[in-house]
DNA sequence: CATGAATGAGGATTCATTCAT
DNA sequence: GATGAATGAATCCTCATTCAT
């Protein structure tokens, strides 16, 4: 799993992976507009200036943050996909690794769970583009699924996702395992669908 | 279900209604750090220091649009509730409600599905109270199922919850109606539960 | 003692004497900048709007219970000069009841003492008017005052003004009584001028 | 004395002392409600903005002005202080470095002479430790006098603290100095208390 | 690289006051 | 008399951002 993106910009190895990390943080608990550039650069030790250095505004920083949320589900995801394993053992699998990512590993993932772009904002188009390109794993994962319409798929495919990422809200740590948590929830759906084929 | 009540709602008739109005469709798009007073003041064509005759605070005006968000949800859930039904379809009525009301009325409730409390903010406990007062309707529902175990209804709130609210985030007027929305949710989770009787 | 003047304007026997008390009281604790139309409105449990009808603004308040302030010293230290005490006892006698009102009766005088008209504000030059009416009372004792050079009466009357009215800031009830404290103050500076005759 | 020491004061040397003069300006003149950040920016020329770089907020300026005023005082007091001097000589030493700060250095001194701390604000209790750690200089001055009760002194340190910082009431440039003023303040105690000893 | 200084716009909220009812 | 509604100006303060050093 990659660390910060390099392409296209200079130093960006010296970029304070802090700064990335501190604003993942204050955005996945406060949101865009609840987290300040002064809040982010005191909780980073760095001067709000300093912070120019390394991102042109709030809205580039915000946008490489939810990039790197993307990229880690992406990656964890990715990884998971073992061809050996059945249709519904892969999406399992794969619903496993979100979910870990998301409630186990930091702050960026949860950044992708809880922004909602909704076209207001001129960022949103691009913001969008990353996640769809995500979630296409899962489309393809989906599509694979025997004995389903596509109208199954469509439904599955949103209900699985908020169910997922809905996680968030009401995760906490010490209770139900990531794995444990993905396992009950696909299997909500998977039984149902699996049967179905029986009949 | 009626749009806006002010019969026995002392708080509601008095009051600019349309400075509620407002709020809760610009709370709805931007959240609570995006929307201004200065904003909703404006698209309420009233000066931003009226707005303070009505309500205390922004976090008072917000917290009054959540609880009317909470209260049309839970009205047309509530009415949807109908004995003579089957538990799977009373969850399913129960749901077309959640839905309707969520998609086709207003932004008071998608104020309540977007809104995630997380207890950083002083507001936040009342608002979850508010938000569990709710979901009792469904949890109640939930355990009517028959051949259900206690894992299984934890894990079809959580689900089910999930699936409903994330709708308004992909939701397009014109293409799927809300009942047939609903219908495919609980459609994904009821057969398997259903089925498993048999087995 | 009168309560509140009746001259020159209508239906002044109905204003409520308690809008002047309280404002007063927060006047004489927050000066006028500190106490808002508002606060004192709130504290006198009528509505802002309503405290309109019985003063033009607040500098006319602020200017009512100040010449109420000046009244009741001025009629205190009026009733207390009897011809028939020395010109130091009259003075002491003067001096106590000035503390005593200002200790001991109400917020009127505590606005008197507290406040510096210093000509920046247009109040300011009718407050000093009041004021000067009130201290000629003062100044016409210590021109009695035996074996006193026109520059000791000077000094004195700015001396023992300041030194009486800085009472205010650091008097406490219970202790010393008002009467004792002008005692006491006028005796620092009554025997050295009244020894001084004798040598 | 020097009117402003940048040497050995961190906290004045950096930030703009214009801000902080212009501040004890009007302060002194309008009081802390009286004076507004943007009547302080603007007659400093800067941005109000500009001013939160330099302080946190409206009543860190007040009281850092607040403490420059008494360190002014008690730096010239202690100044004043030579032990070759007679008490009540030495008295008059310190009243006139006291009144000479007052009324012929600058504001800063000014806005402590005007200013009464009673408790009701949260940077009350802040600013009599100030004044409390200056007056000690003078009550230890009164307290060497000789031939003075213990209530003499109290009542002596109240009167003359009063007699002496109401001066900025009355006290016009041009008429009597400060130094006049201070020796015919302490000459109206002096003799009294010195003559008493003969009695 | 780093940052202290600066800023114009905007944040929520309060101000004294007016006026129709 | 009384007040609820309204307002424009002002309150303190924070915003994201720029720039000279």
């Amino acid at each position: 799993m990659s660390i910060v993106r390099t392409v296209g910009r200079p130093k960006l190895e010296n970029r304070p992976l802090e700064l990335l990390t501190t604003a993942a943080e204050l955005f996945a608990r406060q949101g865009f507009d609840g987290a300040s550039i002064r809040d982010i650069a005191r909780a980073a030790k760095v001067q709000p200036s300093s912070f120019y250095h390394f991102f042109r505004s709030k809205e580039d920083l915000f946008e490489e943050v939810y990039v790197e949320g993307v990229r880690r589900i992406r990656d964890a995801v990715t990884e998971s996909i073992r061809s050996d394993l059945s249709p519904w053992d892969r999406l399992e699998a794969a619903s496993t690794a979100h979910l870990t990512t998301l409630l186990e590993t930091d702050y960026f993932s949860i950044v992708v769970a809880k922004t909602i772009p909704n076209g207001d904002r001129e960022i949103d188009g691009r913001l969008i583009v990353h996640r769809d390109n995500y979630e296409k794993l899962f489309i393809n994962l989906i599509d694979d699924l025997p004995n389903t319409t596509t109208r199954d798929q469509k439904y599955l495919r949103f209900a699985l996702f908020g169910a997922l990422n809905a996680t968030v809200q009401w995760y906490r740590p010490g209770q139900d395992r990531p794995e444990e948590i993905a396992h009950n929830i696909v299997r909500l759906f998977r039984i149902k669908l699996d049967e179905q084929q029986e009949k």
